[in-house]
DNA sequence: CTAGGGTTAG
């Protein structure tokens, strides 16, 4: 039998394992055709390795995927590219770089071997793992690679470094391989547009979107979502409005991106209709969009619409747990939202730090410190996770608000962060509740010292005095915010009524109706004669109109 | 035999 014959023969014997490879439903399967592979001393076949390496990278097993590789003697590019793919695709981002490490060590460790050179399959993933992993002087480096071995017009790879580069926050280099490449094709655009929209420079980036030639769903996703980074959620719904009219339908991803735009402006009726459209097309199986569609319902005060979407949910991840938890939270339904939280253990889905923060600020709404003390020793000692410093802030809530205010105090000076303004004011509102002028005072100095322009820290310090009948500090307090020039930051909140998003300012006389909100507010007022000191702006502001 | 971009909870 010639040469020839036999390497046909082989080939046809590993193209065999090509359909019971791709079959696989999971990692056992595969185990099973492993050992026919093994059976048939085709272990040492790349191209069969590389298949059963595609495998695992599907079902995320880079054990397994390791334990293939390790045993091949004399890997080609093939196998050398598949796992790389795959420790990249998996999250592991070193060792996908040491793989890259060892084809470059062979090369000049095993010169009498044939030499293997990454090719245009390699770099992508490489870039990627540097990029993800942050690591610039590495990324520099590739980028010689990519030149060393000839790959400096390959547009996949450019546009990898374009996106490593703007990941850096490096935006003039991201440009430089912009500008050298010879067609840049949308993703190249894309990933400009991507770079500026995370620095949260939006112009820069609506300057490239409006010049490029070759928009795609894509770049008016990166477009959504740069403007919901900045907190311009009006100009986010423009953006998916005008996307919809030059007749892009909008896919699971856009949808998610937009949704929170929705939440935050209160854009109902908007939501609706994207609830609607997903229901149309599908999308309601994606559990990514069913999370933000929940939390849109939630955050537009529809908590029961958010509770029934939760319940239909075909699979739910720790996402739309936290989301509906944290829902149920800021409704006021605290027993509702630990009972949910009960649920979630049964049903064997993993609470993490984000799950928590929803579980303790029901807590708190509800009165049950014991409670929400035990939960935070729950998230350390049952689940390992490090408190955050929001976990803190519910921390010095509780205690606070039961009056424990030494404790409080004692827990702010264990924290491993330094204590923000956020954790001092809660501190200082608890103080204010239980009249204990003593630690309101270290409170309000730690606050000051961060914040000396915040005027609603010298209001709050002004009413601690007010209720404590403490009249002359309280004027004190008021000289301190004019002689310093104190300029009162105007509080705004928006709502949708009958299809118009409306934004109110504190203070804003100009809306067809502010006559009645005004009116109406100081109906609310009169009710609350208890939190007269608090409100005496807002009448004062009120009267004027 | 193989490749790249946009997405959700505080």
């Amino acid at each position: 039998m010639g040469t020839r014959t036999a390497q046909f023969l082989v080939r046809e014997l590993e193209n065999r394992f090509v359909p019971a490879v791709r079959n696989c439903a999971g990692i056992s399967e595969l185990k099973k055709v492993h050992a026919h592979v093994v059976k048939l001393s085709l272990s040492q076949s790349n191209f069969v390795i590389t298949k059963m390496l595609d495998c695992c990278d599907k079902f995320g097993d880079v054990n397994y995927a390791t334990l293939l590789f390790e045993q091949i003697v004399e890997p080609n590019v093939f196998s050398y590219n598949a796992i790389i793919r795959t420790l990249t695709h998996n999250q592991e981002h070193y060792l996908a770089i040491r793989v890259f490490k060892r084809i470059l060590m062979r090369e000049e460790r095993f010169s009498d071997k044939v030499p293997i050179f990454p090719n245009e399959f390699t770099f992508p993933f490489v870039i990627k793992s540097c990029s993800v992993l942050l690591w610039r002087c590495l990324g520099e480096e590739i980028h010689g690679q990519v030149w060393k071995f000839g790959l400096k017009s390959n547009s996949v790879t450019e546009n990898a470094l374009i996106d490593m580069y703007t990941k850096f926050g490096d935006l003039r280099n991201a440009h430089k391989v912009f500008e050298e490449m010879t067609e840049p094709d949308a993703v190249s655009w894309n990933g400009l547009i991507f770079g500026y929209a995370r620095l949260g420079q939006m112009e820069s980036a609506r300057v490239l979107f409006d010049e490029m030639p070759c928009r795609t769903i894509v770049s008016w996703t990166a477009m959504i979502t740069g403007y919901c980074r900045i907190g311009c959620y009006g100009d986010a719904l423009d953006i998916f409005r005008r996307m919809q009219m030059v007749g892009i339908e909008p896919d699971e991803v856009s949808v998610i991106a937009v949704l929170p735009a929705c939440a935050q402006l209160g854009a109902l009726e908007v939501g609706k209709w994207i609830h609607m459209y997903s229901g149309r097309n599908g999308f309601l199986q994606n559990t990514g969009v069913c999370n933000t569609l929940v939390e849109m319902y939630a955050k537009c005060g529809c908590i029961d619409e958010a509770m029934s979407l939760f319940d239909q949910m075909v699979e739910k991840d720790v996402i739309s747990w936290s989301t509906m938890i944290g829902g149920l939270a800021n409704h006021g339904k605290a027993h509702a939202s630990i009972e949910l939280f009960q649920k979630m253990q049964k049903a064997k889905v993993t609470p993490n730090g984000i799950t928590f923060l929803g579980v303790l600020s029901a807590c708190t709404h509800a009165g049950l410190w014991n409670e929400g003390l035990k939960y935070f020793d729950v998230l350390r000692v049952e689940y390992h996770i490090a408190p955050e410093i929001e976990h803190y802030g519910c921390l010095v809530d509780l205690l606070g608000r039961s009056g424990q205010l030494e404790q409080a105090l004692d827990a702010i000076s264990k924290m491993p962060m330094k204590p923000d303004s956020r954790i001092w004011n809660s501190l200082l509102s608890s103080c204010r509740i239980h009249r204990n002028l003593e630690i309101a005072v270290v409170a309000m100095e730690h606050l000051l010292e961060q914040e000396p322009e915040e005027s609603g820290n010298y209001v709050l310090l002004a009413n601690i005095y007010a209720e404590l009948g403490k009249w002359e500090s309280v004027s004190n307090v008021r000289k301190l915010i004019r002689s310093k020039g104190i300029k009162k930051t105007p509080g705004c909140s928006m709502i949708e009524v009958e299809n118009v998003v409306q934004e109110f300012v504190s203070g804003d006389d100009s809306k067809p109706f502010s006559r009645d909100v005004f009116w109406t507010l100081e109906v609310l007022v009169l009710h609350q004669t208890r939190t007269n000191d608090l409100m005496e702006d807002v009448i004062e502001d009120a009267s004027q109109f």
